[in-house]
DNA sequence: TTGTACGCGTTATCAT
DNA sequence: ATGATAACGCGTACAA
């Protein structure tokens, strides 16, 4: 390894000017300047960035933890959290697993942004506790070091919900995720909250997983009941709605969704757009939910006042609802 | 933050001891020892990766370079690298940019794979040179700080062809990928091969891009070209052959794919087995792959001796391909 | 068994 | 303008 003591040596100077020079502190004439960088360059010098961040405690580099790799939903989202990094001057690592928690105490990050329900919240204001700077897209933690920066659940699913009301549905299903799921309990307390404001509305909730089996499940039940009209189901993501249809394909090929069966998700998914018939969901930027929790996450550090934000949310109208019948 | 020092002080020893003591070396009584680790707990100590590192010259941290987060061709390759790592006593983190190259010189990573054709194939060699170690995913390079884990392209390509080819048919077109792919480059050189020993193959290339739109770009070129007989297509990647099924659906609905146009794919993505008809598709385990590249690297780190290794590719059978009719 | 002292590569302070 | 020197936190050879 080449270290700026070998460029010292070899351009005649101390270190201290080669490590000025190459900081391009002023104090020092251009034309030794222009030397040293002349046998930086020579030797292929690199800077470690170990004995930098030593002095300086920070690296440069954000990590984002995710529970796992699947990515089908977090390219875009990771997508914009790089780009807005990037042009802050930081570099972002995509982290999964408890092993890779300690990346934060240990200083290997500056920052955290933090999707990932396996990660405990009591941890994490044990980092915030120490100094740690992070953002949550899953969860509410009030920490003077934390931000949040979430969906917007409650418009989301209510949306969903008068949607189906609007269109004539009054047997509506609500398929949630697992009981620990931050977004999953926020929605379906927006979904109560419709249904009990609405005359007539037969709500029947049903616990799922966010999984394509969860819907699986969902939908043996939901046919189970269905008799001569129409329901409408609501899942709180795309990838349970695409189970249902998938089984609903394969196991009632009579069932048609968007006539006996109404299904809406939740996420719009690339997936979401490949379903026959193309599935009614609701969107929002998961690109621009990276970006407002990278800015987010560098004004924490920056030291910056941040109030929590929120990411807005729309409907996106396909044909997996239609008309109550 | 609290340092060995801290500890020292609060346990009454010197520093050297608590070092000894953490690192569980036996030169420390097991009284002074526990009562160490009790102290360490209690501050709730967490070694500096950065000090550390200074001195060790590893971070036991290994870098993946992907050319993006799309993930959804990435998820079980990821896995399947990190838990191998996991075992092997590494973390791993996922790069995107050439910001982030400099994470291998700088010392953050212990050694890379790399999966990203915008990596330049000199910049990794300067790499090797210096003593790096590194997987390579999608080029070939000899060196022997390099290893290579390769998909069976020609074996791909080939089962693809053969197959196509008993089905019955013989006018044949290969969609490739970007000029830059070598993975492209190598099916397209077997796709030849295939062509040129059997009689009566038309085989007309496309160049496409591995993306969705490179497939319909296609499409329109066949669907000119395609009279009363049928057609095959064989798509260097699934991605592809979503996109000229999805076209087809939506400009040809009269064309029925299976019938009049037949069409083959590579790599087996989640979105393969959603499309109508299912695809049909060239298919590896892309955890193995990822496991594998873990393995072989470990073994560059340790100074093992490796062999480039390879993934064995087999035909997946779906309905997208059909007897010429 | 425990403590001292030095080195790792960089930055920053303070003389010269 | 330039250079000597002291940190930063950890590991370790060596001395006590």
């Amino acid at each position: 390894m080449v270290t700026i003591k070998d460029i010292a040596r070899k351009a005649g100077v101390s270190i201290s000017t080669v490590s000025c020079a190459l900081n391009g502190s002023p104090k020092v004439t251009s034309k030794t300047a222009a030397k040293i960088h002349a046998v930086a360059k020579e030797l292929n010098y690199v800077p470690n960035a170990a004995a930098r961040s030593l002095k300086t405690r920070e690296t440069k580099i954000i990590g984002i933890f995710l529970s796992d790799f699947s990515g089908a939903f977090y390219g875009d989202l990771l997508q914009g959290t790089k780009e807005t990094l990037t042009k802050k001057g930081y570099d972002l690592v995509v982290c999964s697993g408890k092993k890779s928690h300690s990346m934060l105490p240990e200083g290997i990050i500056d920052g955290a942004i933090i999707l990932d329900v396996s990660f405990d919240s009591e941890e994490i204001v044990r980092y915030a506790d120490r100094g740690h700077k992070l953002v949550v897209l899953d969860r509410e933690i009030a920490h003077s070091n934390i931000n949040q920066v979430l969906l917007d659940n409650k418009a989301g699913a209510t949306l969903a919900m008068e949607y189906l009301i609007e269109e004539g549905h009054r047997t509506i299903y609500a398929v949630t995720g697992p009981a620990s799921s931050y977004d999953s309990k926020q929605r379906l307390r927006a979904v109560m909250q419709v249904a009990e404001r609405t005359a007539d509305v037969k709500l029947i909730v049903i616990e799922g997983d966010f999984e394509k089996t969860g819907g699986k499940l969902a939908a043996e039940q939901v046919m189970a009941d269905l008799r001569e009209e129409s329901a409408a189901v609501f899942c709180f993501n795309d990838e349970m709605a695409i189970g249902i249809i998938n089984y609903i394909a394969e196991s009632y090929p009579d069932t048609r969704i968007g006539q006996q069966l109404h299904i809406i998700g939740f996420d719009n998914t690339e997936l979401a757009s490949y379903t026959h018939p193309r599935l009614t969901t609701i969107n929002y930027s998961k690109r621009k939910w990276g970006e407002l929790a990278a800015e987010q996450l560098i004004k924490l550090i920056n030291g910056d006042t941040v109030d929590n934000e929120r990411i807005y949310v729309t409907l996106l109208q396909g044909n997996s609802v239609r008309k109550a019948t």
